[in-house]
DNA sequence: TTTTCCCGCCAAAAA
DNA sequence: TTTTTGGCGGGAAAA
């Protein structure tokens, strides 16, 4: 069958770069996982139903258990915080940012989140004491001049808060990646140095950015393009996901929603590759256990101290709220089909076949960029 | 061209 | 040892 949807160029199907983003990646990752009930991410699940490799998924995890919206729990084993738990982290990386500020922003602190109180049996956490530079010499002392700095300082994880300090510390709310990779460096660093934590920055503001955390924007002056802090969103009703998520990539392969595709970077896609498609779709959602009846869009219960008056916050364009519950029989078959973005605002609560309206709408959509097209570029008005 | 940033090698850390 | 994590930077897509 040929349909192929390629914008240009000839057949095959064609690698297509945003989709196999860290972005979207995470957008179907909080998809996947942020509805009620989930209680523990498995690693190899979650790669296995977003369709990516397990590398992928190392990197969004670290951003996000950053950030507190996931925790270690065990090897393989992550437990979901939701999204209640952003602000404490967010505060707690505030204040942890204001307090040593010192001379230079360099990352250092260690926070390590987690934390909290609660639970758990177990009490381990990895954690790896403060610096253990005062190592035992030990043998081969190896030379290195100074050795860098412990495996990790240089996560993601931490480099992702101490990003997002360098927004809740300061009165800069924006800045270019280039700037920030020197600011959370040292001084005077090799250029190649800078290069690699930039790319670095560039993973993390992506999914940042995802969840609107962060937004791309250009410097007034400068064209340079830079990325401005949104934080937290404020939703003074609940009418779900709306506007707000209206820009972006408006366009969405159809079909290729919740799973990230699988065609390699430059070649043609397998022959087989058919298959993990199409298989790990079904399957999309089917795990998802549920016992904690508390995470959701809005705070739990805040401590007196935060600023600003929380009344429902509103995080990002992925996961519609719009998701029918837990069943999984025929429908989820409709479910992958989603255009996550359109669905937001042909949303109305009042039909009770929810599924079979965001069907439709779908189909009205991906049949309107389709045509767009096979009938030539030419910018399509939404007839609504 | 420059900016973005995906891919996956391969080493450190765990089991 | 094997397996899990996850730096790291080449180099290609996108702008």
């Amino acid at each position: 069958m040929a349909l192929t949807l390629d914008p240009s160029k000839d057949s095959r199907s064609t690698y297509c770069r945003k989709q196999k983003s860290l972005g979207l990646l995470c957008s179907n990752f909080l998809s996947l996982y942020n509805r009620e009930g989930v209680e523990t991410i498995g690693l190899d699940d979650a790669a296995r139903r977003l369709g990516v490799e397990r590398r992928r998924i190392y990197d969004i995890v670290n951003v996000l258990e950053s950030i507190g919206v996931l925790a270690r729990k065990a090897k393989n084993r992550y437990s979901w915080k939701g999204f209640g738990a952003i602000p404490r982290t967010l505060e707690q990386l505030k204040e942890e940012g204001l307090k040593d500020n010192g001379s230079g922003f360099d990352g250092s602190s260690s926070v390590k989140g987690s934390d909290d109180d609660d639970d758990d049996r177990d009490s381990n956490l990895i954690d790896s004491s403060q610096t253990d530079k005062l190592n035992p010499n030990s043998g081969v002392n190896s030379a290195g001049p100074f050795k860098s700095e412990n495996r990790r300082e240089k996560s993601l994880g931490l480099l992702t808060q101490n990003f997002v300090k360098l927004f809740l510390c300061t009165n800069v709310d924006m800045i270019c990646l280039d700037e920030a990779a020197k600011i959370l460096l040292g001084d005077g660093r090799p250029p190649a140095m800078t290069r690699t934590k930039v790319r670095r920055l560039y993973d993390i503001a992506n999914v940042l950015s995802s969840m609107k955390f962060i937004e791309k924007t250009h410097h007034p002056e400068t064209r340079k393009p830079a990325f401005r802090w949104l934080g937290l969103r404020e939703r003074s009703e609940d009418k779900s996901v709306d506007a707000l998520c209206a820009n972006e990539s408006k366009k969405r392969v159809f079909g290729s929603d919740l799973t990230n595709s699988t065609i390699k970077r430059s070649r043609v896609g397998l022959p087989m590759d058919g298959i993990s498609d199409e298989a790990t779709r079904i399957q999309l959602l089917t795990e998802v256990k549920c016992e904690n009846p508390e995470n959701d869009f809005h705070i739990p219960k805040q401590e007196p101290g935060l600023t600003s008056s929380k009344k429902s916050y509103h995080f990002g364009p992925f996961a519609p709220p719009t998701i029918p519950p837990a069943e999984v029989s025929q429908s989820d078959r409709m479910k992958r089909v989603h255009d996550w973005e359109s669905l937001a605002s042909n949303y109305h609560p009042q039909y009770h076949n929810q599924a079979l309206k965001d069907l439709f709408a779908h189909y009205v959509e991906a049949w309107k960029s389709w045509y767009l097209e096979v009938a030539g570029k030419n910018p399509i008005q939404l007839i609504s």
